[in-house]
DNA sequence: GTGGTCTAGACCACA
DNA sequence: GTGGTCTAGACCACG
């Protein structure tokens, strides 16, 4: 589990960490109950501040992705699942569609890149 | 053509007014050759900063699919459509088709809800 | 709204200005729609950094209590009220309960104790 | 007696152990007089430190609800009861009434809870 | 050694 | 001028 970060993006850094962590999650390269590295050590290697990878770790907790065990570490969750994708996800999607649409994609190249999109994280 | 603003979403504002042109666009309610409000109309009928509003042309200008009219209106410019999504619009999909798996829905489930919201801008 | 907070306290400095501020909107002090100090004014005024008062906000903001309106300030928000005590609540009141009691308050005491601490929130 | 500990939560561990000691003195469970397990005995149930155990007992000693016993043993202490409410807690009781109050819960509704939160520990 | 909290600065996007 | 983000330190509670 290596992450890359864009120092140069408009997308805050800790907002990165979290989407990246989000993405192995659901590639399975971070499974249930395995350990993620310690703040500091993740704040070392992106050679970011102890309180960004913080942050993103807050938010990743509060969304329920990983917990923090009290006895030390942190630790991906078995997360249920709503089976919903939430709304601010889907008015995002709607956005991305409607630029696919203006890019000329139509309705089954747009879904065969949604399905791309999905396999990716396998 | 009636803009909805959330004042309360993380969304900056002027990105919200671009998102919902290009989704009005791509629903077709704004033909290409249609004009747009001025500026300072947009702004007084959704209580925003004329910069706000600004900006947003700005932007839209900037990516294309909005230009300049001579006489100092601004028109919907006939998309000349590239045929491929944009490498950014390609890494937010990733990141909500992650999403959507750790809610729980399937490849099916989530190509459909694609293909939903490509339909729905037509 | 003045804040009182205690520095010796081991309750986090955040939540103190968090619990204060709900307990404002409770006793009808901060009502819907009023604005709230800016981090600012409140950190100097507090006499803490802003990055605490933000993090109090943030957590509002987060339960709901209080939305950031983009066109600057922070503005109480007409919650809408869930009917239910959160379940973390719920725990609380049963740890204080089973301390009226071995204090030897009987039942009437402390539903008495409870309806002044609801009325004292008027 | 068997203590359920949640390693997620963010009350300390020690502290849970403490809560849940207080909330079975106050049902009954563990009569005045009445022998505790050893520190390495419920450290070893629980699966936590032997030293996370000994600060929960440091701490029931110190609030008197439970004492050393002669041979080294810890009992339960019966209780004098001070008759009142101690201020931590009064202070406590009033965020969770501004809660329940923005909750949407009524003054009669919010002291049924507390009625019922009492009897629990029953 | 872990995460949580806090400080005293700073820069930036937004409006 | 607002909140959002980030840095480079520091101390503390917890286990």
């Amino acid at each position: 589990m290596l992450l890359r970060l864009d120092m140069a993006s408009r997308t805050p850094i800790y907002m990165q960490i979290r989407n990246q962590v989000v993405l192995g999650i659901a590639a399975g390269e971070l499974a249930p109950g395995e350990r993620l590295p310690t703040i500091r050590a993740l704040a070392e290697q992106c050679g970011v501040n102890m309180m960004t990878v913080s942050k993103a770790y807050s938010l990743l907790r509060q969304e329920g992705y990983i917990t923090a065990d009290r006895r030390g570490g942190t630790v991906v969750s078995g997360s249920p699942g709503t089976g919903a994708l939430s709304e601010k996800y889907a008015a995002a999607l709607k956005v991305i569609a409607a630029e696919a649409r203006l890019a000329g994609l139509d309705e089954e190249e747009f879904a065969s890149l949604c399905r791309q999109a999905y396999k990716g994280g396998a």
